[in-house]
DNA sequence: GTTGAGCGTT
């Protein structure tokens, strides 16, 4: 069952390969094997997953034994619901060598070494998923030593690299406006490890709210530091510092109260 | 944890 894939390919020299698109990610070959094996004789399921996170890349490649039982396999599950998505089941196009197949056949062996490497002139795509998976490559790339080994091995293989060739190149204004809905959530955390890299000096409850830094002693503030219920609030400094006009903003919405304390004290007092 | 055009591994 679950032996599809893991043995590398068993037997490809007579065998047809189907290419089963728009299956889950979630959808493994065990899942697919009952299915097809009902048509024929199912030599191999093939799910290529990412090396990097493992999860299925979305389609499968099925070979049967025979050609009759693949091509029935095509017409019977070809728009199946397969794991709530509609699948879409066709002779594949490519061998696993870029061999050129036929029927899901391979009519001809890998392509001579001083031709074309991959004669694979397909449609220009637009992958945007490609977005989320860079991001999140590079937040798990905590070893690149192992992720550029990795791609290292399988250099020369355009389809491991047609998913990063894309950005990096693309310019800031693109890269900004791709930005899905994941990293908003990623930036919208990031400003903790600003405060953790703060200086001591921010660290500490800051009673210098007000314009002139070097005024910052107010008799009031350090008879009364506890005046403000949320005046040392951890969140309330961060706003603070991104706001850049605290006292301006008074939570009741009256600026002058913000000022009315000692509005003598912050040119008088020393 | 998510996503959705396409052609593949120990």
């Amino acid at each position: 069952m679950s032996h599809f894939g893991r043995t590398g390919p068993p037997d490809i020299s007579d065998t047809y390969s189907l290419l089963i698109l728009n299956i889950t990610f979630r959808t493994t070959a065990d899942d697919l094997f009952p299915l097809f094996d009902k048509y024929g004789k199912v030599v191999d399921i093939f799910i290529p997953k990412d090396r990097r996170t493992g999860e299925s890349r979305g389609f499968a490649f099925v070979r049967y034994k025979y050609a009759d039982e693949a091509s029935k396999a095509v017409d019977r599950l070809d728009g199946r619901m397969v794991d709530g998505r509609e699948i879409t089941v066709q002779f594949a196009k490519y061998g696993p060598n870029a061999e050129k197949i036929h029927k899901g056949r391979i009519i001809e062996t890998s392509p001579k070494p001083n031709s074309r490497h991959r004669s694979r002139s397909r449609s220009p795509r637009k992958r945007h998923r490609d977005d989320y998976r860079d991001r999140d490559y590079r937040r798990r790339s905590r070893s690149r030593s192992y992720d550029r080994s990795e791609r290292d091995r399988y250099r020369g293989r355009d389809r491991d690299y047609r998913r990063r060739s894309r950005s990096r190149s693309a310019s800031p204004d693109n890269k900004s406006r791709r930005r899905g809905r994941y990293d908003d959530e990623r930036r919208s955390r990031s400003p903790v490890r600003s405060v953790d890299s703060l200086s001591p000096a921010q660290h500490s409850p800051s009673p210098r709210r007000s314009p002139s830094p070097k005024k910052i002693i107010s008799p009031q503030r350090s008879a009364s530091p506890r005046k403000s219920p949320r005046g040392e609030s951890p969140d309330n400094r961060r706003h603070d510092r991104r706001s850049a006009s605290p006292r301006s903003v008074s939570p009741r919405g009256h600026p002058d109260a913000s000022r009315s304390p000692s509005p003598r004290n912050s040119n008088g007092d020393e």
